[in-house]
DNA sequence: CGTTCCTTTGAAACCAATCAATAATGGTGG
DNA sequence: CCACCATTATTGATTGGTTTCAAAGGAACG
């Protein structure tokens, strides 16, 4: 059996049955590339298809009333997109990629048969969609925050926690791929001010230094204690699943 | 058969069978009463319990660095709470009750069973949590705006739509149960700015008026231009649910 | 009737957005 | 490889919006 992405993804949760597996790739298409800044996923279209990411990474927004923009989350290696669409036949955000990017893709009605066949994993598709919950109320957290430079670095937080996580490395610096005025789209400022804070977070409080979009943290302490950000845990519970099938 | 606020809410979705609902009954414990002000439940705290909202209001929010709060969402008779536990052994965010209610509870344990005999019961509260992540990513949109006005006016249209849903009714005033402080919280703005908002959207803008805590709106059409507020039909799409058990 | 919480208003200080312009960077084709 | 172009980053000056501080008037509650 070729390992599919997908599985990579849930077995970082959860080991697998062969069972379990063996439905996963009935979902499973042939991944499909898409160059940097190609939109998947537009606000509004008709939308049926699920998403996982296998490589690259991308980002969700929804479009303003002013015209802005206001960046939801950022997706990297086996997150799982689109997920709106199993509530509503519509997309509430576009997706669009940062880098090039590969995803693999499956359509919604597939999933009827996986938890119809699977409660196990049916019970694990929704944990990781409370995930997802979650970390939209921590990204609510932080845009609520009073004071753009704490917003600032709860988002720089934000990026360095989900890059440990995917990573298994305990970064101390990392590559912001995000232009400053993607990062103002994110949160909430405009560029010119995103850029007077990171200067600020650099020369001011020795709390990161740069060297072009590279961002190393000097002092995390100091991030933490004026932000609002809560690192997480990256694990499911899954004492409450029913038991595997087979 | 008595008839569960948790059926209540579900069949709003989707007619149940008899199996179903048998089964749901099973999750229900007695209804419990709470008074205004109390904390259901506190962000941090171990959590495996859900909870349904038979009556009353109630919001959950997370403390900010700098001793503020940010409201994140406005909950109304049939909501499920305390949702992170199904991921989380631990609660990410605190639910105050806004005004007496009455909440009935299951542990989360319990679903595992419902997962396990009735998919279709699965696929559903897999979709309506995902209604709940749909509603963070329009939040997070109404709190990105640039504007107070703009932010203030989504978020007045945000409770409206909400209680035109609950209430199955057209209405174009209703009693604002948040006090401006509240409102300052939910939407990133001081009480005073909130206060001073308020006031040129009735006189400057005649967009609303007010009598207490009752806002009429007056014209909903500036408030949806100024604002970047979606409404959204609140409905999910079950084509892709599995058949019902039995 | 007094206390408390909420609302409202004013003035001043601060933060963030806008306007304007110049460096630096990265990518592309010659 | 270099020159060119487009995008991004940076800095200053100005304007406008938001917070803070301070205080008084209302409403709700015991």
């Amino acid at each position: 059996m070729v390992e599919s992405c997908l599985v990579h993804k849930l077995e970082n949760y959860l080991p697998l049955t062969d069972a379990e597996k063996t439905a996963l790739a009935v979902l499973e298409r042939s991944p499909k590339s898409y160059s940097s800044g190609t939109t998947i996923i537009s606000e509004g279209d008709d939308a049926d298809t699920l998403y996982v990411v296998q490589d690259g990474w991308l980002h969700s927004s929804n479009d303003l009333a002013d015209g802005g923009r206001q960046i939801l989350l950022l997706h990297y290696p086996g997150d799982i997109l689109g997920t709106a669409s199993i509530a509503f036949n519509e997309a509430s955000s576009s997706v669009v990629a940062g880098g090039d990017a590969t995803l693999c893709r499956f359509p919604k009605s597939a999933l009827g048969k996986i938890f119809d066949d699977h409660p196990r994993l049916a019970a694990l598709f929704y944990a990781i969609g409370m995930l997802e919950n979650i970390a939209l109320s921590d990204r609510l957290k932080v845009l609520g925050s009073s004071g753009g430079k704490g917003r600032l670095a709860g988002f720089i937080l934000e990026v360095l926690s989900r890059l440990r996580a995917s990573q298994n490395a305990d970064l101390s610096s990392f590559e912001m791929r995000l232009t400053q005025a993607d990062i103002g789209d994110a949160t909430g400022l405009n560029k010119i001010h995103v850029n007077r804070l990171l200067r600020e977070l650099e020369q001011d409080d020795g709390a990161i230094s740069r060297a072009g979009r590279t961002i190393e943290i000097v002092r995390e302490d100091y991030l933490l204690e004026i932000s609002s950000f809560t690192d997480r845990y990256r694990t499911v519970d899954s004492s409450w699943f029913p038991p595997s099938t087979a």
